[in-house]
DNA sequence: TGCACAACTGTGACCGTGCACATCGAAGCG
DNA sequence: CGCTTCGATGTGCACGGTCACAGTTGTGCA
């Protein structure tokens, strides 16, 4: 059977059909599960392409049809726990349903590289987008480039609101300083993300409302970079003041830092200060003292990101985005009623 | 001008040809920089491309001359630092080189999984592959698919050694295990990483060389799974024997979860036992103590990786691969020489 | 003046698949 | 029994590029 394949060219269509003596586009109907072919035609067909070892052309595919049945992710600190594992269940998600996955990196944020990343993902005539970690001017790159395919992203930007599934992050935020207000602190500072992060803004933002809420006054938030290093001198900052009992980090890896500079100040975490993170990495439970956090279900994020841009992109009934994954609160170590002394 | 273009379809190059008088062969010159062009001719045609907003079909391209110009990235725990951070050096690397990059997440090692990630890349028609973090189980599918394309991966299995670049794993244990030695210590436990995990093999014969070498009796590793988790609980138990006095943990992570356990014990780092982790992930530097490491240079990795595999593809002359990353070790604060009261 | 040669541009086939439409036989039905 | 309908299959072309090859100029040189 082999033998009769012509060398040094994968077999296509035209050859299985050839060997299984039926027209070529008989096999496209097998290959496409179309329902009227007899099923000794079908398995016939299907033994041909296993004995040749036929695989479909996805280029060819995509030209005919226009579909490439690729979706592009764009991710700014992909390296980082949360965004990685929601990309690692979009890539699941897709494979699922059919589809590819294609990465743009986006390692500096002005507006040049993020217009060459977008330009490469619809290059590759991507059927969506999946935007993660976004930052606003993404979104601006998004609309100045009148991108033309459906996208989506994981935080709630305010506008655009129809692209947007998110992780309820400033009932998060609230939950967290709710935490801290309920144990008797009054003087807390908040370490917020980058300010041009929409999830960094959300974040800041569920402070603020909560704070306001329960009628403590509050301070400026201190806006950081998401490092434990970040959070480790601004840390250092902070304590020459001493003017607080609680700090907010709007993630884990500053709260690390935070924690270490506390320690460094001959200061105790919670006996001094009490610290609370967001995001409840793997690594939080270990923290010393263990990490009090906010739990975000990052792998549901991204598999219900995938439904959102699957379902506009094949105009199915949109599943309901407005769904919002609750975050929650974990209470561990780091969190402790104010010490008399401050009070 | 636009308004000449035919609706409903993105314009192609004979759109393009026709409206800048041309023939679509000088307008597909013009995309591939063929030399022999008249400046003022390939002036014109770029003009009507930016007019009309042309964008070429990578289908087309890739049906007409076979060349994908995507690589895939093959990852197991994509989540974690290390290899997030090379799969986004090697996403940088591939589009300044012109080539698209495809995931493909391993959520489950089992051979089926393996296989379907492989088909699901394969059927992408990618021109190479990346694999992250390996596990033997991956080589073997390698092997049995009779994968058709070039490969590379991250690191050094003993077999398949034209494909591989890496850290250069077994030096790095060395040295973190001759650091302990050095201090004095002799009853030193290794807590190694999942059996199948070619990185972790490498690491533990590195500590099995050192040990050999410098004459000191080993005890069988621990088999771990990277996390924290597992690191607390390993350490737990090691602790009720107690018969070590420091411990090389295969990464940082569950370097984490050891000096938890050990804390929880009562007992101190570095002043009962010594902790060295492996990675120098960012945190590292800001756990209590902070961690005492090897570190990788993951982003050279991921950059030299994709270097390898372009020059396997093009055919270029190889890049010399065993130019192997040497790793650093970093000493911080959790290893000490042993308490007295150990010796 | 003629000729070789380089620089530049055009023509038509082809890549592998899906689509629209045609065909053909068998079954259903009045 | 002829007509319609439907299931199963075939025919030819389109998709948007690239490739191989074939012109058509202009230029240098004998």
């Amino acid at each position: 059977m082999i033998s009769e394949m012509p060398p040094g060219r994968a077999p296509s269509i035209r050859d299985v059909a050839r060997l299984a003596g039926v027209s070529h586009q008989t096999v496209s109907r097998v290959l496409n599960n179309h329902p009227s072919i007899r099923d000794t035609t079908k398995a016939r067909v299907l033994q041909v392409m296993e004995d040749v070892h036929y695989r479909p052309n996805r280029a060819a595919r995509a030209l005919g049809n226009g579909r490439s049945r690729t979706i592009g992710v764009l991710s700014a600190s992909g390296s980082h726990y949360g965004p990685a594992s929601s990309i690692a269940a979009i890539q699941d998600a897709a494979r699922e349903a059919g589809y590819y996955v294609n990465m743009a990196n986006l390692s500096a944020v002005d507006p040049e590289s993020i217009e060459a990343a977008l330009t490469h993902l619809m290059s590759q005539s991507v059927e969506g987008i999946v935007v993660i970690a976004p930052q606003v001017r993404v979104f601006d790159a998004l609309e100045h480039m009148a991108i033309d395919v459906p996208f989506v992203t994981m935080q709630s930007t305010g506008r655009l609101d129809e692209h947007t599934l998110s992780v309820d992050q400033i009932a998060g935020a609230r939950l967290a300083t709710h935490h801290l207000i309920e144990l008797g602190h009054r003087d807390i500072y908040h370490l917020a993300g980058p300010q041009d992060w929409i999830e960094a803004e959300a974040r800041m933002r569920g402070f603020l409302d909560e704070m306001g809420a329960m009628d403590v006054p509050t301070t400026a938030p201190i806006l950081g970079d998401w490092t434990a290093e970040f959070g480790y001198y601004a840390g250092r900052e902070m304590l020459r003041v001493r003017d607080f009992t609680a700090i907010f980090s709007s993630n884990d890896q500053m709260a690390l830092g935070l924690i270490h500079a506390v320690r460094d100040a001959g200061l105790d975490v919670p006996g001094d200060v009490s610290i609370i993170g967001f995001d409840d990495i793997p690594e939080a439970a270990h923290f010393w003292p263990p990490l009090t956090t906010v739990r975000q279900d990052f792998a549901e994020l991204g598999r219900r990101c995938m439904a959102l841009l699957l379902s506009s992109i094949t105009d199915d009934q949109p599943v309901d985005y407005r769904d919002v994954i609750t975050p929650e609160l974990i209470v561990r170590g780091s969190t402790a009623p104010p010490s008399p002394y401050f009070r």
